[in-house]
Order: structure tokens, then sequence, then C-alpha cells
DNA sequence: GCATTTAGCGTTATTTTTACACTTTATTTT
DNA sequence: AAAATAAAGTGTAAAAATAACGCTAAATGC
């Protein structure tokens, strides 16, 4: 197969992917990023990072690099964009494909995490990164912001149980602008998606708010019978 | 700078580019396919494509391309996707950045699309496409269908002054669906970035539709100044 | 039992979107 | 020259979606 007979005049290039590795923590949105112990910028900031394999899928090449960070398989991620300028990595010619990751940042390894040098950085407080990484973050973030509007993605970034409040505050940080709690309300469950349940949680409250479940199930008969944001 | 000191261990990859061209027509959106004339895959229709060199960015390399095919350079040309699965070329492992372009299609120089052996094809009469185009094609369709939401690109498919019998025929084509007259021009002339002319034009009615042209220092200047589109 | 703190709830005004039908204009036909 | 034709152009009202707004309820800590 990699005997290529009428390609083999052209160029091969470096292929990486770089992963916008989102968390959400303490009321802020976060990005997991590492320090580099290798060169070159080793002792930098940047964003997890890997070569694409000659025998690798550029979304296996996503999964696996992720799961080296952060040792979760079942995540949500989406490819961004594919950055190919011809020196933005200082070292040689590399195309890097981005991809934003939204994880439960309490399922995350944070042993492994340690080994890579990796820490949790607020959205708004990063480090200077390196190569192109912040113009990659910075997409993602718009990204993001748009997929929210159009399909329930934020439940990736929440443990199984959550409440509206926490719920609220995490759509606040991805929009970064504060909402009115009863149209918030209103509207999420009005979207029919997430299932009340008949505990409390009570750790930011005296009062203590219901906690919620996300609903697959009802979210994937609405998504493929049409009911749901049937204008995509 | 190829001598990479740090990422000899790793592999690199064929790295191509695949353009979905779009053109309007007929009151019919259109795409330009090539009859490949090289294996594999020879004699079958095919999006135009190329390889991008260790020397070139994505985007020089997509714009390399569409001027090979339609000799056309100023054009609007976004990034769709990067296609990345390890068997989607029978031939060799490659890796491809697909981008759609949006072209006037009275602009395209058809000797040279003749020469690559280009034909236009409507875009609900597509013929089989090889390898994994036909979903880039949909994703395409996808993507322009959000894009003329969000931002006027309408524009880019029609000739410098169009009527708005003609821009709404686009945006139908566009859409796949039909669109009511009143609503259409209310909504388009209060976003107030086309200009009405004083002429007309006869082609396809008796009493002429007035002309308009797109008005691109007022689009430029309500973007920077917030007042178009900015929820994105 | 009083103070404190966050959860939870409903209504009205505003804006945006949709639905809908007739007149005007120039050409072609008779 | 009059009549027929064909697409262009125009306004208003109903419906739906969104935005604005303040008070009560529940549980804990003092």
């Amino acid at each position: 197969m990699s005997g290529s007979l009428h390609y083999k005049k052209h160029d091969k290039n470096y292929v990486a992917i770089d992963s916008i590795i989102f968390g959400f923590d303490d009321g802020k949105l976060k990005l997991l990023l590492i320090k580099r112990n290798f060169p070159p910028c080793k002792g930098q900031w940047s964003l997890m990072g890997g070569f694409v394999g000659e025998k690798e899928s550029l979304d296996k090449a996503a999964y696996r690099i992720l799961e080296q960070l952060t040792g979760l398989k079942e995540v949500y991620l989406e490819q961004l964009y594919a950055y190919g300028d011809i020196n933005r990595d200082t070292e040689a010619r590399v195309i890097s494909v981005a991809y934003y990751a939204l994880i439960k940042i309490d399922d995350y390894d944070s042993e492994l995490g340690k080994k890579h040098g990796a820490s949790w950085f607020a959205i708004d407080e990063l480090p200077p990164l390196i190569f192109d990484h912040k113009i990659m973050v910075q997409k993602a973030m718009r990204r993001l912001r748009r997929k929210t509007i159009i399909q329930p993605v934020g439940f990736e970034l929440l443990p199984e149980k959550f409440t509206l409040p926490q719920l609220q505050k995490l759509y606040e940080a991805i929009h970064q602008k504060e909402m009115d709690k009863r149209n918030f309300r209103k509207r999420m469950l009005s979207i029919g998606v997430i299932n009340k349940l008949n505990e409390k949680d009570k750790n930011s409250s005296k009062r203590g708010a219901y906690l919620y479940e996300f609903d697959k199930e009802k979210y994937d008969y609405l998504a493929t019978n049409g009911n749901l944001f049937d204008f995509v």
C-alpha cells in the first residue's frame, strides 16, 4: 500500500495533532496544557500533541494522544482546523490538525498528567503558548461557543449529575457573559433532554439544588426525528 | 529547516488538497468536477485536487490548485475539513485537506477547464465520485448553508451586478427551499450591504429588475463595528 | 429563632419571524 | 392600438421567540 506508484514524485510532510482540552471546574472554563520537556521550546507551555503515524487515521491519532495525557477514551472530540503555515513549527515543516476535547475534569487521570507536566489553566489566565497554539485556542473557543448554541455539548464538561446553577455557570463561562436565571432554566428545560432527579446537591448552597442528568436517549430521538435544531 | 533534529523518528505522510468548487448558473447551484486522466480511478469523476509541497502552506496549495483549474486568484476559499482515514485513497496513504471555493461562474476560464476534463454539475445531479469525495461535498453543502446564514458570502457566487430575484434564487438553491419574496427582500435590504443601481436587467423578465451591487466597504464597516452578526 | 445564602418560580414587553395578495411595468400578441 | 402576458415590486397583521424583571422558599449557621 505504501508503495505509491503514481505519487512517488510528490513531497511527504510531517503531520501532527494538537489537542485543545477543555474542562470545567470551580465555575471556570479551563484548558489542560503541558510544559514541554523536549525541544524545541523546551520548558514552555504548549497544547498536548503528537505525530500522526503512517498507519493511523487522524481521528485515531487524536484519541491516542488524548488518552496518553488524560487516560480517557470516551470523550467528546472534534476536529477543529488544519494549520499548515510553512514556519509554524520552528523545528521542521509540520502540518498540525487541531482537535478540541471536552472532558469531565473529575474523570481525568492527574497522575498521567503529572508525568507530562500538565496542568489546568483558566481560559482567561493562559500563559504564553508556543508556535500558533494561541490561535488554535481562540478558534476552539469560538467553535465551542457556536457549538453550544446548536447542540447540547455542554454536558460533556459536567459530571453525570449536575445542578441547573452549575449548568448555567458553565454556559456563562463559555459565552463570557451573565445570563438570566429564569430564562436560562426555561430554555434548558424546554429542550427536554435533561431529567430532574430526586437528589439534591448541597455543596454550593444551604438549601441545596436539585440534581439533573442528561438524557442521551431523548437527545438522540429528538435529533434523528428532526425536532431538535432542525435548522442546522 | 527540513533537517528535523528531533522529529526524525516520526512518519511523514502525503498531504493533498481537494477543492469543492461552487458556482451558480441557470438558477442552479453547481460544482466543478474533473474527469481524472491519471490513475488511480482514471476516467472517474473527482474533485479537483493536488499535493501539498514541503515548502508550501495549505492555503497556498489550495489557491494554487484552484487557479490551475479555473484561472482565478481572487476568490472566496475556505478550509473545510481534513480527511485522514487510512484507506481513503486507494493508491497510498494520503491525508486530504478539503477546501471549498465560491466562484463567479462567468469569470471561470473554461479553456483551462477543458484541459483538465472539467465540467459543471448541478448539485442534485452529481455523478458518482471517487474516494470520499461525496462526503466532502455533503459537508461543504452543510457548511455553505450555515455560512450564508451568518455571513453574506452568497455574493461571491453572483456577478458584480445582480438582481434581487437572482439573489433569492441563489439562496433558494443553497437552502433547497422556496422563500417568500417580500420577506427575503426585507431581510436582505435591512442588512444594508447591497446598493440599488440605476440600471435594470431585462434578461429574465419583460419589466426588468433593478440591479444591485454588494457594498464591501459597508460590510467591513458593519462587521468591525459589531452591528453585523455580533452573536458570532 | 434569626440572619444568611442560594434555589426556584411566572408574567409582561419587545423583537423577530412568518404568512399572505394585489398592483406595476414593459413586452409580445392579436 | 388594445389586450394578454409574465415577472417585479410593495405593506400589514398574526404568531413566535426572546428579553426583562423581583419576590418567596428552603436549609444552614450563628
